[in-house]
DNA sequence: AGTGCGATTGACT
DNA sequence: GTCAATCGCACTA
């Protein structure tokens, strides 16, 4: 056995649903460790959407590109792309291999490296650290360096479980946040009441 | 080769 | 609450 960040234990790619809604659900509360050379981060998932086949609003509706080859790869890949000019987006491949589907990790609660954070993101306030898809992305210094990382092997980018974990999650459903094809259809999970959840009350409840 | 548009954020009223 | 920034990429021609 090779050696774990304390607290933390690789997810095997055996342990991850292929199926993408079951994996959006399955990753709420699971530990996201990010190493680099200055030292490791982790953040607990609290929010996901996923993007299943046959979705109009996924990446990979009209194929593979040159983009968003990784959500065709087996489960477990990291797909980074960057949104809007500026934000850089943190997904979790699913599906069978040849098959393009993902789930977009949308905010982390933040654990270990809180002042590397702060650093990333260029604020001190705890709260907006991780709350947002490229707001975790910029605290977690992850952008298109990492597209392709497999997630079930320790390296600069990889999922664990989550052994101080205690009890079950209070999992809420709702609609995807800021797309407009196949809006209405309830894909985003998140953990009840987290104050590092993103979006509105509204929404959040 | 040109064009339109985001799986968002932060600043501002 | 509203709204502009910003640019890579997919799509049309």
């Amino acid at each position: 056995m090779r050696p774990t960040t304390p607290g933390h234990a690789v997810l095997a790619r055996t342990e991850l649903p292929s199926d993408t809604l079951l994996l959006a659900r399955f990753l709420i509360g699971k530990i996201v460790v990010r190493e680099t050379p200055a030292g490791t981060l982790t953040g607990r998932i609290v929010e996901t959407e996923a993007y299943p086949v046959g979705d109009a609003a996924s990446h990979a509706f009209r194929g593979a590109t040159a983009r968003n080859r990784t959500l065709f790869g087996h489960r477990g890949l990291a797909y980074v792309y960057q949104a809007y000019g500026i934000s850089w987006m943190f997904n979790v491949s699913s599906e069978a291999d040849g098959i393009g589907a993902g789930v977009l990790v949308r905010a982390l609660e933040p654990l270990a490296g809180i002042p590397a954070m702060q650093r990333h993101r260029g604020t001190l306030a705890l709260r907006d650290l991780t709350r947002g898809p490229g707001r975790l992305a910029m605290a977690f210094d992850i952008d298109r360096r990492l597209d392709g990382t497999d997630l079930c092997r320790e390296g600069p980018l990889w999922l664990a479980r989550d052994n101080d974990a205690q009890g079950a999650i209070d999992i809420a459903t709702s609609v995807r946040i800021g797309i407009t094809r196949d809006a209405d259809r309830p894909l985003r999970f998140h953990v009840r009441g987290n104050r590092f959840v993103s979006g509105t009350r509204a929404m959040n409840t």
